[in-house]
RNA sequence: GGCCCCGUGGUCAAGCGGUUAAGACAUCGCCCUUUCACGGCGGAGACAUGGGUUCGAUUCCCGUCGGGGUCACCA
């Protein structure tokens, strides 16, 4: 009895490993293309450290006509959730980013590498498992729960390494004929793999993101199938990642501390190492204190949260591409008008220590990234968020769309665009009172700054619908017609002259204009009034100066 | 606790033995033919700490302190 027995005995179908070298041969690509994936558990939260993973991997893949994949990691069947795939697709397909190949929704995928769920794949890591038995780098071990847990508690009280290693793997030298006994009497057991490390020799690693590491030697023997069959973690990146012919594991720093194991794995399965590239998380700051951004905690940690605020998809991943490479913004700044798509990602240059996340940032970054949108793209994009999020926005700009477009014209496109809105969730308040509807119709509180006397006001107002008023005007008659009105009613003409003698006047062109202001939108802060007017139009200047003086 | 990583203004960060230690966001002030949003100009604000090495350390080495990750039949 040798291992070849052991191994047939344990998985009796398992095709031979060459079957799957040749059916997922190395892809025909040019020399530096990149090949990533995108790896999640099905859980159907979309965090925002996997998004930047995606935006970073869809842009690398872009950069060197490489492939970016999404696999699915369903090895774990206690944590999976109902239509966790789809949820996975959609969050990301939300944020303009989609897959070569992989998954496209729970049951269908695209792409020859495929399966791209694990679960679906389990034949293929049992003909991997099988050959490391007949290598003798893998070997059942009959270990219960309670054998473990009782060799731990003496290692912990015994203050050295916890863990199935050397001496304390106890199944890893059982001859092969009492294995294939137990296994025959019914025992049950789980697979592990036969580390040759020792933890006195180190090695040291270069990682494309954080250098080069020293560890020392892996030395515990993991399990590589599980009692339920499927494969860890561990097992299945190696597999899977080799057959997909994926050159760059992208993925999160929590990984690093396994980099040894992932090592010896590769090399006892004949595989060539990936590049490996490890982030840093996104951190959230909290009571003075860093910690990785949490779902629990943060809402802000799950991507939908972005598309729930109207935060635009493309703001979201400029932010993200500033964290992974913060020359973009520099980029940026000579490249306003370029697409994002342009600029040359270099992964050695990522952060190696976390970044805490900014929302405050990525609100400017948000604005910049709107106030570059033409009036159209702006209505396009806030109905389509109002549809889903806040339904009085929709109808109230759907009834009468070319009025809308005007509204949403107002210092728009103009050498210096507006700058006031980040996220569609501040457009309501933004626009509201330039429909009649919902200001002749309503309560409105005026707040009149330093002009506040009534009289006073109603005199500015129907002088000025008596004497100045004409909606014909262009904007430096209008302009001046301000200035006559307030010269007219004992008000500085210039803000300037006022400035130097303050004495002479009870106020200046801005107090007068503030009134008119207040009149007609309720508000004491708003964009350029001649443009809010020519919106307007007549009637509804000369109604809304009515109701102010009522 | 073992192993590994990290430590430049409030935040994100350039820097890679000699710099007045960039820039962005935030903050403050001034200016910008009337507000606000922009835009312009300017201010305040940092190399965790102690030892080395060196003519010279933010940069290299060691210790200390601080932070993080990981030690599962979870990924």
């Amino acid at each position: 009895m040798n291992y070849k027995d052991l191994a047939d005995l344990i998985f009796p179908n398992a095709k031979d490993i060459e079957y799957y070298e040749k059916k997922y041969p190395e892809r025909s690509l040019p020399e530096d293309a990149i090949v990533t994936r995108f790896a999640p558990s099905p859980t159907g939260f979309v965090h925002i450290g996997g998004l930047m993973q995606c935006v970073i991997n869809r842009h690398l893949a872009d950069q060197t006509n490489g492939v970016f994949l999404l696999r699915i990691e369903d090895t774990d069947q206690k944590r999976e959730i109902e239509d966790g795939v789809n949820q996975i697709v959609n969050s990301i397909k939300d944020f303009g980013i989609e897959f070569d190949e992989g998954m496209i929704n729970e049951t269908e995928s695209k792409g020859n590498y495929g399966p791209y769920k694990q679960s679906d794949r389990k034949e293929i890591y049992e003909s991997y498992a099988k050959y490391l038995i007949e290598q003798g780098r893998a070997y059942p071990c009959f270990a219960t729960a309670e054998e473990l847990e009782k060799m731990r508690e003496k290692q912990e009280s015994a203050k050295i390494r916890t863990g199935y290693y050397g001496v304390w793997a106890t199944y890893r030298n059982l001859p092969v004929d009492e294995a294939i006994e137990k296994i025959k009497n019914g025992e049950k057991y789980i697979v592990r793999f036969k580390s040759m490390g020792n933890e006195e020799r180190k090695i040291r690693h270069h990682d494309v993101i954080k250098g080069n590491i020293d560890f020392p030697e892996n030395d515990q023997d993991i399990v590589i199938i599980k009692a339920d069959g499927l494969p860890t973690y561990h097992f299945a990146h190696a597999v899977d990642d080799h057959l997909m012919r994926v050159t760059h594991v992208i993925r999160s720093d929590e990984w690093v501390s396994s980099i040894p194991l992932h090592l010896e794995l590769f090399k006892a399965l004949g595989f060539k190492v990936p590049k490996y590239c490890h982030y840093a998380p996104i951190l959230k700051e909290e009571d003075g204190k860093k910690r990785k951004i949490s779902k629990r905690k943060d809402p802000e940690a799950a991507v939908s949260y972005y598309h729930e605020e109207g935060i635009p998809q493309e703001a979201v991943c400029e932010y993200l591409m500033n964290i992974g490479n913060s020359s973009f913004e520099l980029w940026r700044k000579t490249n306003p008008d370029e697409d994002m798509s342009k600029f040359k990602f270099e992964l050695n240059k990522m952060s190696v220590s976390g970044a805490v996340f900014d929302i405050v940032k990525l609100l400017d970054v948000s604005k910049n990234v709107i106030s570059k949108y033409s009036k159209e793209r702006l209505y396009d994009e806030v109905l389509s968020w109002a549809k889903r999020y806040d339904k009085f926005l929709a109808d109230l700009i759907q009834k009468d769309k070319d009025y809308s477009l005007k509204v949403f014209g107002i210092e728009r496109q103009n050498v210096k665009p507006r700058k006031d809105i980040s996220k569609w969730s501040d457009v309501k308040d933004a626009i509201i009172y330039m429909y009649d509807e919902e200001f002749l119709d309503k309560d409105i509180s005026y707040d009149y700054a330093k002009i506040s006397d009534k009289s006073e006001i109603n005199k500015i107002l129907t002088t000025y619908v008596e004497k100045y008023f004409n909606i014909e005007d262009d904007k430096q008659t209008w302009f001046d017609k301000i200035k006559d009105l307030s010269e007219e009613l004992g008000y500085a003409r210039e803000v300037k002259e006022y400035k130097k003698e303050p004495e002479k006047w009870p106020g200046h062109v801005g107090d007068v204009s503030t009134v008119l202001r207040v009149a007609l939108t309720g508000r004491q802060n708003t964009p350029d009034m001649y443009e809010i007017m020519q919106v307007l139009g007549k009637e509804s200047v000369l109604n809304r100066i009515k109701k102010a003086i009522k």
